[in-house]
RNA sequence: GAGGUUGUAGCUCAGUCGGUUAGAGCAUCGGUUUGUGGUUCCGAGGGUCGUGGGUUCGAGCCCCAUCUUCCUCCCCA
C-alpha cells in the first residue's frame, strides 16, 4: 500500500516544527502579556452548534463526521430519495470545527457563571475547512485567536491594535493594518440610498483593490443598485489622504445616517485611545472599503496584510455584538483577532525572516567503540543531563564514521569520543563538530565547557 | 462548486516521431589498512512510469475515466 496524505493537509518535520513553534511562542507571549488566558475546545462539535453560523457556503465547507455504528440502519428509501442535504443530517450529527470563534461562543454560554467577566481568552488550535487547497490555503490549518467578551469598551479594540503591532514587530514582518467599522458600511448604504443592502455592498466593495473601481460598480449595478446610488458611491471611493482627513470627509458624507455617525465616532475613539497608548499610526489605515466576509461582525473590523509579498490576509478580526445570541444568551458583546499561522509561516519563509538558531537539538553526543565503552558512557550521560546539557548516546555499537554522520545530520555541535585509551586515562576526546577541533578533557571539564 | 495544470527511483528531474533491457544528480547502504562527519575514490540496492480501462504488432509517450498536485474564479486564515 502506498501511503499518502489527505488532500490539503501536511506533515511537519522537526525543522518545520522548530519554526512553527517560534511563531506560536511569539504570539502566545503577546497574548499572555495582555492578560489573555488559554482555553481549548474539542476538534468536533455538534452540527447543531456549527451549522448556520458561516453562511450557506460555510455549511458546505464543514467536514461532517459519519455517525458511529450502523449509520444506515434506520434510513428509509424515501429519505434516500430526498437527496444529500437532508440525508446528511440523518447520518451525521458531528462535524470538525470550522473556526475558533463559534466554539468559543458555545464555551462562554455553557460556562458563563464561572468566568471572570469580561473574559479574555486565547486559543491556538487547528480548524478544518473543505475548501479547495491552493497557495496559502489548506484544509487543516491553525488559528491563533484572542477575544474579549462581556464588554463593549473600545479599549479592547485599541489593545488588539497594540497586539498586532507587537506580534508582527517581533516576527520582523512589515505589515499594513486596515481598520473599518461595519456601522460605517451600514451608514454608507443608507447615505447612497440603498438602505438594507450593506451585505451586497460589503461583498463587492471588499474586492476594490483586487478588481478595481469599474468592476465593483458593474457588479453592484447587476445586483440592482441604482445609477444614482453608484454615483454617490463613486465619491466615497475617492476619499483619500491622512486618516484624520478621511474622518472629516466621511463625517460630511454620512451626516444624515445615525448608524454611520456612530461608526465614525467609535473609530475616532479608537484612534484617540491609540494616541494615549503612545502608538504611532504609521502602519494603520482607515479603509472604508474593508468589509470582511463573516456576517457576524457589527463594529470595528481589522485586517492585516504582509507587505513585500503576495499573500492573502495574515490576520483578521472584529467586534460582534450578538455572537452568543444563537445559544440563548443575548447582550454579550465581544471583539477578537485571529492570526493565521500557516500563512505567517509562508511569509516568513518567503522573506527569509526565520531566525537561524534552531535551539531544539542535542548539544552533545557520546560516541564509543564497543560494548564496554558504551556502558562506560551511561553514568556520564546522566551527569551531563543533570548539568542541564541536552545529551544523548549513540545506542548501537557501530563504526565511528556512522556515529559522526549521525551527529552531523542532526546538527549536534559537540561529540565526545570514548575508546579504550580514554577509559584508561579518564581524558576524553571532545570534538567541536563545527570547527573540527579536538581536545583531551576530563568529563567534568567537558561539562564546565558546554554548560 | 466552475475552468486550467501536474504526476517517471526516497527527493529534484531527463526520457526524441509510439519501437528492444526506462536514465542522471542528490540521498541510502556496503567497501576504501582494524579510532574521526561535513569534504577522496569504488560499488550496490531501489521503478506495476498515480490508478483503472481503451487504441496498437508494440504505450512512460496517443484516447477516456478517476485520484492527486499546483493555479485562477468564488470564498477565506
Amino acid at each position: 500500500m502506498k501511503p499518502s496524505l489527505v488532500k490539503g493537509t501536511r506533515d511537519f518535520g522537526p525543522d518545520k516544527m522548530v519554526r512553527r513553534n517560534y511563531i506560536f511562542d511569539t504570539i502566545k507571549a503577546v497574548f499572555q502579556k495582555f492578560g489573555f488566558q488559554p482555553i481549548e475546545t474539542p476538534a468536533m462539535e455538534n452540527l447543531s452548534t456549527l451549522m448556520g453560523k458561516y453562511g450557506e457556503e460555510g455549511d458546505q465547507l464543514l467536514f461532517k463526521i459519519l455517525n458511529s455504528g450502523n449509520f444506515s440502519e434506520k434510513i428509509t428509501q424515501n429519505e434516500l430519495d430526498e437527496g444529500a442535504k437532508k440525508l446528511t443530517l440523518k447520518i451525521s450529527e458531528k462535524g470538525l470545527k470550522y473556526d475558533l470563534t463559534v466554539p468559543f461562543a458555545r464555551f462562554v454560554v455553557m460556562n458563563r457563571n464561572d468566568l471572570a467577566m469580561p473574559f479574555k481568552r486565547y486559543q491556538i488550535q487547528p480548524v478544518w475547512r473543505g475548501d479547495r487547497p491552493q497557495r496559502g490555503r489548506y484544509r487543516e490549518f491553525y488559528q491563533c485567536d484572542a477575544d474579549v467578551v462581556g464588554t463593549d469598551s473600545l479599549v479592547c479594540e485599541a489593545e488588539i491594535v497594540l497586539m498586532i503591532h507587537e506580534v508582527f514587530k517581533s516576527l520582523g514582518i512589515n505589515f499594513s493594518l486596515k481598520i473599518n467599522n461595519r456601522k460605517i458600511l451600514t451608514g454608507l448604504s443608507e447615505a447612497i440610498g440603498a438602505a438594507g443592502q450593506e451585505g451586497n455592498l460589503a461583498v463587492a466593495i471588499d474586492k476594490l483593490d483586487k478588481i478595481g473601481k469599474e468592476k465593483v460598480l458593474e457588479e453592484l449595478a447587476e445586483k440592482g443598485f441604482s445609477t444614482e446610488s453608484l454615483a454617490k458611491l463613486d465619491l466615497v471611493f475617492d476619499i483619500s489622504g491622512t486618516n484624520q482627513a478621511k474622518f472629516i470627509k466621511l463625517g460630511e458624507l454620512l451626516q444624515d445616517s445615525e448608524t454611520g455617525k456612530k461608526g465614525i465616532e467609535e473609530l475616532r475613539a479608537v484612534w484617540d485611545l491609540l494616541q494615549s497608548f503612545g502608538q504611532t499610526e504609521e502602519n494603520i489605515e482607515l479603509d472604508i472599503t474593508l468589509a470582511r466576509g463573516l456576517s457576524y461582525y457589527t463594529g470595528a473590523i481589522f485586517e492585516v496584510k504582509a507587505l513585500d509579498v503576495q499573500m492573502g490576509s495574515i490576520s483578521g478580526g472584529g467586534r460582534y455584538d450578538n455572537l452568543t445570541g444563537t445559544f440563548g444568551v443575548a447582550g454579550l458583546s465581544g471583539v477578537g483577532i485571529s492570526f493565521g499561522v500557516d500563512r505567517i509561516y509562508d511569509v516568513l519563509e518567503e522573506l527569509n525572516l526565520f531566525p537561524e538558531n534552531n535551539s531544539v537539538t542535542t548539544k552533545l553526543l557520546l560516541c564509543h567503540f564497543g560494548e564496554k565503552e558504551l556502558n562506560y558512557t551511561l553514568p556520564l550521560l546522566q551527569k551531563a543531563r543533570l548539568a542541564g546539557i541536552n545529551t544523548e548516546v549513540y545506542p548501537d555499537v557501530s563504526k565511528i564514521k556512522k556515529q559522526l554522520d549521525y551527529a552531523d545530520k542532526k546538527k549536534i555541535s559537540y561529540v565526545c569520543i570514548i575508546g579504550s585509551e580514554e577509559m584508561e586515562t579518564g581524558k576524553l576526546t571532545l570534538k567541536n563538530m563545527i570547527t573540527g577541533e579536538q581536545e583531551k578533557l576530563t568529563f567534568e571539564e567537558v561539562i564546565t565547557k558546554l554548560r
